[in-house]
RNA sequence: GCCGUUUUAGCUCAGUGGUAGAGCACUUCCUUGGUAAGGAAGAGGUCAUGGGUUCAAAUCCCAUAAAUGGCUCCA
């Protein structure tokens, strides 16, 4: 008899040999029916692998990750299975499980090809496949015996994997008439594989190297249920709906040119008007919190950067110097501003007193990403960091930490990010020689981080190995509003740049010290902020930070000069908006404005004329009935500040 | 950077080896209206750029540029 342990901390017996079946179903039938795999102590394995000894057990379905990893990696061989018969003689890479769904790499060799058009085919195949309710049988294979098989196959690809394989670890998993090399492992049978889409082809070179030869990878996903294709389908289209390309272009936020260049962003107006009121936001809450603005050029001589060290780093891959008539002299676009900020730093002697000092700058900063690596607004070549730095005692770094914490927060509450956790970076214990600091500052540093982030009740992961190496850092992950996972601000501890800046403050005993450097920027930049925003809200942004906060809306030529008196007092009293005065009907002005999205339309025709009012209609809410000028001015006023209130 | 796909009017997109198309937007006129598209007329394009094939290229071929999906998630 075996003992087993369930998640819950129970245990019961089995026979030897018992499987991870065998022990759902003596859990409960609906468990058993919908059992895809089984964790072993920790390990995942067939459901209908027999257990040897007492063991940790727990049963994997379709929602847990794991489960669906098993899942989709059967599905992948499903798919396979189905291109061998409708394209005999294709050649198999390897297959593997992803994120959302799976893909399998294959040569359909020379002349062959496949395009979305054949995907129809091969999902019904596969679904057809799929009912003959096939079971994944698992075998151990001598190396001998595989090599034979795939000699005898003519499967080039699986005889390289085999290669790097020892004897005895070697297994084979078939389903039907496939057969794979394959580590599994896998769902009981073919049957659950109830829905399936194939995503898109890529090209992919054979273990990820540009020599290889270049594969066709298929992506696909599956589910065991329609509906839950469906949904997923939906989430990709609402994704679409939300993408910030395509809003931006439709809001008129921003715009690329080719003559401008790539990766360079063009803000037009509105998408200006939102970029300034979230650094006025921001500037706001840091002169409380006791930054200085600083204003830095967009260049510095190469000297800066051979101190900093940068200018190794960005060789023949960045952008390439700025050249004088001056022989010899050598000007760089800053990839960064904490150089410059250093410079600031060392214009005078500097006391204990002093400390912290905390230069603030919205700093452009441009560095070359490789061209494939280009994406709107989240991956550019030019973009605006919300930088600042704090030269503080190392004894200050905590209460430092705490300070730009609540920044943070102050900043994902207002903007409605109530989703995140806080990744913290430390060092690898292991390998401490590869960082540049004192073990004791690195030591304190590090506690400080945790401990800030503790006392903040923030919900943290903590990643060893993971810091920079010139110091441990603390970075906010959001998920907005349709489940997606963003990186946004981030907050860094440095050692290296005051060290190559040779930074000092005299300490109280008069002795010189250098100060510990934090880089920290809460949004990131504006521009990958921006872009998470336009996505997480729908382009329907906070009332307070809206491009256009209202449009008026006469009904008719004849009310104009009482429409323009309103939006006169509106602009006065420091509103965002515009005047139709279009000669069209009001329906079409309301529908225009609705499709841009602008918050409150106000109606105002022979009624709202007479009796100095207007009529509010909201977007996405319809009409709310009229009310005089001020009280909507004040009703408007008291929303936004409520939103931009001090946490 | 590498591989695939794409590039036609301001936008979204049809189209074909033989005189360039639609809807929306824009301009003008009619219409003066009450909570998501009133009507008519008009203007607008070197079909991304540069080469080549052809009697003829926006269409076929090559190169370049940009956009886009991949290139990491190990049988």
């Amino acid at each position: 008899m075996i003992d087993i342990t369930l998640p819950d901390g129970s245990v019961r017996q089995f026979v030897d040999g018992a499987t991870g079946y065998d022990v759902a179903a003596s859990i409960s039938e609906g468990l058993a029916r919908n059992a895809l795999g089984v964790r072993v102590n920790g390990e995942v394995r067939d459901l209908h692998r027999p257990i040897e000894q007492n063991a940790n057990i727990e049963i994997l379905t379709w929602n847990d990750q794991a489960g669906k990893a098993t899942f989709w990696h059967s599905s992948a061989h499903l798919m396979a299975e189905a291109l061998e018969a409708l394209y005999p003689g294709v050649k198999l890479g390897i297959g593997p499980s992803i994120e959302n769904g799976f893909y399998y790499d294959v040569d359909f060799g020379e002349g062959r090809s496949i395009s979305s058009d054949d995907f129809v085919n091969v999902e019904k195949k596969m679904l057809e496949l799929a009912k003959n309710k096939s079971q994944y049988v698992r075998r151990e294979v001598p190396k001998a015996e595989a090599i034979t098989y795939f000699e005898e196959k003519g499967d080039p690809y699986k005889l390289d994997l085999l290669q790097g394989l020892e004897d005895g670890t070697i297994t084979f998993y078939t389903q039907g008439g496939f057969t794979d090399l394959c580590r599994g492992p896998h769902i009981p049978d073919t049957s659950p594989i109830k829905a399936v889409k194939l995503m898109n082809v890529a090209g992919a070179y054979w273990r990820g190297d540009e020599k290889s030869k270049q594969l066709t990878r298929i992506y696909g996903i599956t589910f065991p249920k329609a509906k839950e294709l469906s949904e997923y389908l939906e989430r990709l289209e609402e994704a679409k709906r939300r993408d910030h390309r395509k809003l931006g272009k439709e809001l008129e936020l921003f715009a690329f040119s080719d003559k401008v260049g790539a990766g360079l962003p063009l803000w037009l107006p509105k998408g200006t008007a939102l970029r300034e009121r979230l650094e006025q936001f921001l500037r706001r809450a840091q002169v409380k919190a006791g930054y200085l603005p600083v204003v830095t050029p967009h260049i510095g001589s190469k000297e800066l950067y051979v101190t900093s060290g940068h200018y190794e780093k960005y060789g023949a891959d960045s952008f390439q110097p700025i050249k004088t008539p001056n022989p010899g002299e050598e000007f760089f676009l800053k990839p960064m501003n904490c150089p410059h900020h250093c410079e600031i730093y060392k214009t005078k002697p500097r006391s204990y007193r002093d400390l912290p000092l905390r230069l603030a700058e919205f700093g452009t900063v441009y560095r070359y990403e490789q061209s494939g690596e280009l994406h709107g607004l989240t991956r550019v070549r030019g973009f605006t960091q919300d930088d600042a730095h704090i030269f503080c005692r190392p004894d200050q770094v905590k209460e430092e930490f705490l300070k730009v914490i609540d920044i943070v927060l102050y900043v994902l509450k207002a903007l409605d990010f109530p989703d995140f956790t806080a990744q913290i970076s430390l060092r690898d214990p292991e390998n401490k020689t590869k960082y540049i600091g004192s073990d004791e500052n690195w030591a304190r540093a590090e506690a400080a981080i945790q401990e800030a982030a503790q006392e903040k009740g923030l919900k943290t992961v903590t990643e060893l190995g993971e810091a920079a190496f010139y110091g441990p850092k603390l970075d906010f992950m959001v998920r907005d509003a349709i489940g997606r996972k963003w990186q946004l601000g981030t907050i860094q501890v440095d050692y290296n740049l005051p060290e190559r800046f040779d930074l000092e403050y005299v300490a109280s005993d008069n002795s010189r010290q250098r100060p510990v450097m934090i880089h920290r920027a809460p949004f990131g930049s504006l521009e990958r902020f921006v872009a998470v925003l336009i996505e997480h809200c729908g382009g329907n942004f906070p009332l307070w930070l809206s491009p256009e906060q209202f449009a008026v809306l006469p009904i008719s030529e004849k009310y104009q000069d009482y429409a323009q008196q309103v939006y006169d007092r509106l602009m006065q009293a420091e509103l965002r908006g515009s005047l139709d005065s279009r000669d069209e009907k009001i329906g079409r002005k309301i529908r225009d404005a609705e499709m841009a999205k602008v918050p409150y339309m106000l109606i105002v025709g022979e009624k709202e004329q007479e009796n100095g009012i207007v009529s509010v209609r909201r977007h996405g809410e319809g009409d709310m009935g009229s009310m005089p000028i001020d009280a909507f001015i004040r009703n408007f006023q008291d929303q936004v500040n409520e939103m931009t209130q001090a946490i």
